[in-house]
DNA sequence: AATTAATTTGCAACATTGTTGCAAATTAAT
DNA sequence: ATTAATTTGCAACAATGTTGCAAATTAATT
């Protein structure tokens, strides 16, 4: 993962590369993403950064961030949203998401498995598929 | 379909199956299950039925049916929670949804493709699957 | 390096969504 | 028909998400 100081610069270069500016609430946001092995939803920022920004700059800040391309969003069949880091091939306007979630029942995190590709879905007659979406939910290597 | 009536006779027979009372919320949420072609969200039960029944008793409705295995929930990848009806394999504690879902992203509805199987999923080692989510999204038959 | 322009942030106020306790009403059982 | 059990609706509250706008920060310009 490099030191503090390194991933701070690679914060930057990403927030440069995507026409951001530099803030520190962009900065820390990235931070936890890196941090945390899983996603993360909205109340993990409060957890997790106590008071140090406003509920609504992490709104608008994630939101950025999904413009950008640089997080994505997974399926929950609750009203949380999860987010998580897109690889290298996501762009601004075009996710190339190709790889399966996992949603561990015993610790709770969720996971992008990258390696895992989504299988090919033969759908019905008539049917035209852009995005394929897998959620698979169990017990992860870690709660084995 | 059937006639009204027939239909009112169905969902009497449903709710004593899983041992509830029949009352006149619960026969109007399922009849509004059964004429949607898709899944419906919270916030439909509003617009279908107006102000006819109380915001607190849909949500509790709504649980009520999960808990029996009556209907099932969708993954979505914003805050609203996607339900639909279970198939008859369905029972309590024990759903069976092995078929995908589909969101159109033209008319926005999400159905339940019941004869399209969840492919098999090969996880990376140490990894345990219990139940595998597809969400699809793309143009329905209809807005091709 | 200082000034200006553009962007981002935080606050306040509000809208929406989900939850809980409890009394009244409805349904089921006797 | 009466009693018991369940369900409903209301009120009040908690949590979550949104918007406008002024102040603060960052980036661009001279």
């Amino acid at each position: 993962m490099g030191t503090k100081q390194q991933i701070t610069e690679r914060i930057g270069v990403l927030l440069r590369d995507s026409k951001l500016s530099v803030t520190d609430t962009r900065i820390k946001i990235l931070e936890l993403f890196m941090k945390s092995n899983g996603a993360l939803e909205h109340s993990d920022f409060e957890k997790l950064a106590g008071k140090s920004f406003d509920r609504v700059t992490v709104y608008r800040t994630l939101q950025t961030f999904l413009d950008k391309g640089i997080i994505h969003k997974i399926p929950t069949t609750d009203t949380s949203v999860r987010y998580a880091v897109c690889k290298s091939e996501c762009s601004e306007h075009h996710h190339h998401d190709h790889h399966i979630h996992f949603k561990c029942e015993t610790c709770g995190t969720t996971i992008c498995l990258d390696d895992t590709d989504v299988p090919p879905i033969q759908l019905p007659k008539g049917y035209a598929a852009h995005n394929v979406e897998v959620v698979v939910s169990g017990v992860c290597k870690s709660c084995k």
